[in-house]
DNA sequence: CTGAAAGCGCTTACAG
DNA sequence: CTGAAAGCGCTTACAG
């Protein structure tokens, strides 16, 4: 059997409130009586009982995740962030992938209830009506990271969609490049889709460029609507645009693929951007200069935020995190 | 406050017990209490608190996945298939990761001890003795996933890496390929480094192929490793072979950058194949001929024997999962 | 078929 | 500085 409280309180000849305080580093015991305990719990192993401790003052240390999907390129690194900071805290994580249009999100939402979930954090998914039911009944902290919603005010962690677009453009712009086609989210999407597009069309405003309509093409930020949209652009529009800015690097990838079964030479022919900076940016042929997004510092900052409201029940607020640059090889000068 | 059994209980006019019995299916009730609690539960909208009952019998429903990187970029297939049979068991996962060379395995383990978990899983990384030795204080069952132990027995699911590294190779020649380079992982894992590279040479063996020892290079499995295998490789051999095995995606990717910047065309002067089937695999320029390992499959059967073994405390048997090879475009016909 | 009560392993006023 | 005891929300013999 493993030891329990009593077990070290009884082999210290103290009470198990003793113990608890030490434990805890609660006011209330000697020197003498403390380093006699904790020789006691050393020499039994003895590890206190989380779940019993969960039960006594309701808080069980764990913070729910909701996600579409685990295998979202870039959620890897927002995991790192938030395991980091998890654990520090002695808090543990506990995934929910909600599956496409969250068709298990309320199932989910259940089984947080019935595990006494602290907190929730919602990744990348727009919140629905329905949604935002099930986590109200929820009844505890909840923050989003690379989303946001105008509708129901959660405090969020991202970095400034449209003003990540505009820096994208500008640097095509800056290079040389008149004529940019541009491979955009979903249309619908009003938190990743839309916004860059806006910022795409501000730069050309800002840098007297005329801006194409028609160069604008609309996928759902995976790597087939990548090549979609770019065998789309190659058939249509083949010498109208001489770099494209794509608002993510699966479809920024994808892009490099039908380029290359179209024989176009990247950047020789044609210059692409990304979006993301995921694992996948570095290993494609060539390397694609693309727009990072903070992943780790997005993790790590959305679960202090959390862990924050949880304890000292703040409302926080919000917070947009820097993006940069990343500059590889597959945007070239032109002149 | 959220409603308890009591509080259900009470207006229900039954006891607790009688409650308890009913959310648990366990005999002892009437029909007609069973509707009456039953829609006294619903108006409530009762979740039983599975912290309170994970005291009560011991069993929280947790399995804890050590693995060193959640960024692996096979992980998150695995993981699916551990969700998917974990949640339809209602069994939560914590996700652990150790780091490189496990350095936090002991505080996880702590952790783990203190969460009361009821089974582990370890993923992909060799077992140490120290690891080993920590598991063992743990006292609940162990499976391993994409690993195994000659030296300690937990009962493990994968696939046979030297069968596998062994159909690699002889696809390649059965392609006409007669002059085939390796790109091994380490030399001294001889769980997935030094198997593979014995089918490789099993193969030459079979097929009356003469092997070049110098034509294989050790990497780490690693993206930036295949690039530096590939560089010597191109470097002092560059006309010595046609094809090359790569034991993991990551690698035989690097070397499609080498290649590529040493202008090497695959596969018209080279054939390039792989090992995993990662996400990646497909988005390769040209997509990748690989090996797949049944990821997905490997995370749905660890967990479902484990909770087998965590259950009826039955000592589950290991299994071996079938590879298959996923032909695309970086491997071509020689004559 | 049903209920009273002990117990799971902690924490936390309360009293001294 | 220290301990007895109630309580957290369940489950489970035991008795009827």
């Amino acid at each position: 059997m493993k030891p329990t409280i009593k077990d070290v309180a009884k082999k210290a000849n103290v009470s198990v409130a003793t113990v608890s305080r030490i434990l805890n580093n609660l006011p209330g015991y000697s020197e003498t009586t403390k380093i006699k305990v904790d020789k006691i719990i050393k020499e039994l192993d003895y590890h206190p009982n989380s779940i019993a401790r969960g039960l006594a003052n309701k808080n069980i240390k764990t913070i729910a995740i909701l996600l579409p999907e685990v295998s979202t390129t870039f959620f890897s690194e927002i995991y790192k962030g938030m395991e980091k900071m998890a654990y520090t805290q002695g808090y543990s994580l506990l995934i929910c992938s909600t599956g496409i249009n969250g068709i298990k999100t309320e199932e989910y939402i259940s089984i947080l209830k019935q595990r006494q979930i602290d907190g929730v954090i919602i990744t990348s998914s727009p919140i629905t009506e329905k949604d935002y039911n099930s986590i109200k009944t929820l009844d505890i902290p909840c923050i989003l990271i690379a989303t946001m919603s105008y509708k129901y005010q959660f405090p969020y962690v991202k970095i400034n969609d449209t003003h990540a677009a505009y820096a994208a453009t500008e640097y095509l712009i800056k290079k040389g490049h008149k004529k940019i086609a541009m491979i955009s989210g979903n249309k619908d999407d009003f938190i990743s889709g839309t916004t860059r597009v806006l910022g795409f069309k501000r730069a050309h405003i800002d840098y007297n460029i005329k801006l194409d309509e028609s160069l604008i093409e609309y996928g759902d930020f995976s790597f087939d609507s990548g090549i979609l949209a770019m065998d789309n652009l190659l058939m249509t529009k083949k010498n109208e645009f001489t770099a494209v800015f794509a608002a993510s690097d699966d479809m920024a990838i994808g892009a490099l693929n039908s380029a290359y079964n179209n024989n176009i030479k990247i950047p020789t022919d044609l210059s692409i951007i990304g979006y993301d900076n995921t694992q996948l940016a570095k290993m494609s042929i060539p390397p694609l200069t693309t727009i990072a997004q903070p992943f780790f510092e997005m993790g790590y900052k959305s679960v202090e935020k959390l862990i924050n409201m949880i304890e000292s029940k703040v409302v926080e607020e919000s917070i947009i995190l820097p993006h940069s640059i990343i500059k590889r090889n597959s945007v070239r000068n032109i002149t």
